[in-house]
DNA sequence: GCGTGATCATAA
DNA sequence: TTATGATCACGC
């Protein structure tokens, strides 16, 4: 399989992005010398993987952006045949401790969002895997509204948690993003740190920006 | 278990 | 049809 290196700019990122948009899904996995899955049930993920090897992906599974030394974070986000995200998409664990839970400025969520490469690609259930085509690049910085939208919605799930109220919270909390679980399953357990959770062991979430956040990132700086 | 990459499956 | 809650895989 080749190896490529972590890319030195923003420029030579975006380079890359282009280069591939267009392509299927099959282009790109001979490309790097990968078999493409039958099913997508047991390789979720799958795809995002193979974007991070081609493009040079280096934060592993660190908690940073993928491209560290650039900031900049790599999401894959399919699409249905509108051009609509079919998925909300993840961002990062919902951190249960009282530095994480602070302030906005510093938090996970604000960091993996200073700036993201999306990367769309066709995920109709009708079109096989290998002729699904890669999409345009689109390289995001949030807007002072986006942003301000973003905090809300942190600060009101992030209040909760602080009262000792995470079990209370609902997906269906937050105008755009939500915390929802993040588990290997439902019996998942972990410890809430926070001052006022009296060390309850609670099911791990995670963050997540709902399709209409997305969708109003990559329709609007298509056309 | 934690954090990464996400999508599945069914209730609403 | 859509969104919530559940789940799959992997490195460590």
């Amino acid at each position: 399989m080749m190896n490529v290196s972590p890319p030195l700019t923003r420029k030579e990122l975006i380079e890359r992005a282009n280069a591939i948009a267009g392509i299927t899904i099959l282009q790109l996995a001979n490309m790097m010398g990968k078999n493409i899955p039958e099913s997508s049930i047991h390789t979720k993920g799958w795809f995002g993987n193979l974007l991070e090897l081609s493009l040079g992906a280096n934060a592993a599974n660190a908690p940073e952006p993928d491209f560290t030394s650039l900031g900049i974070e790599l999401k894959s986000i399919p699409i249905d045949t509108n051009g609509k995200p079919k998925e909300s998409t993840y961002i990062c664990v919902t951190q249960l401790n009282p530095i994480a839970l602070s302030s906005w400025e510093s938090s996970l969520v604000k960091c993996k969002l200073t700036e993201v490469l999306w990367i769309p690609f066709e995920a109709n259930k009708n079109t096989p895997i290998p002729l699904r085509r890669i999409g345009s690049p689109v390289l995001w910085k949030p807007s002072t509204t986006q942003k301000n939208q973003l905090k809300d919605d942190w600060q009101e799930l992030c209040d909760m948690i602080v009262l000792g109220n995470i079990d209370q919270i609902s997906s269906s909390m937050g105008k755009y993003l939500q915390i929802r679980p993040k588990a290997a399953h439902s019996k998942s357990l972990t410890r809430d740190n926070n001052q006022s959770g009296k060390n309850k062991l609670t099911l791990p979430r995670g963050f997540y920006l709902r399709p209409s956040f997305t969708d109003s990132i990559i329709s609007h700086t298509n056309h």
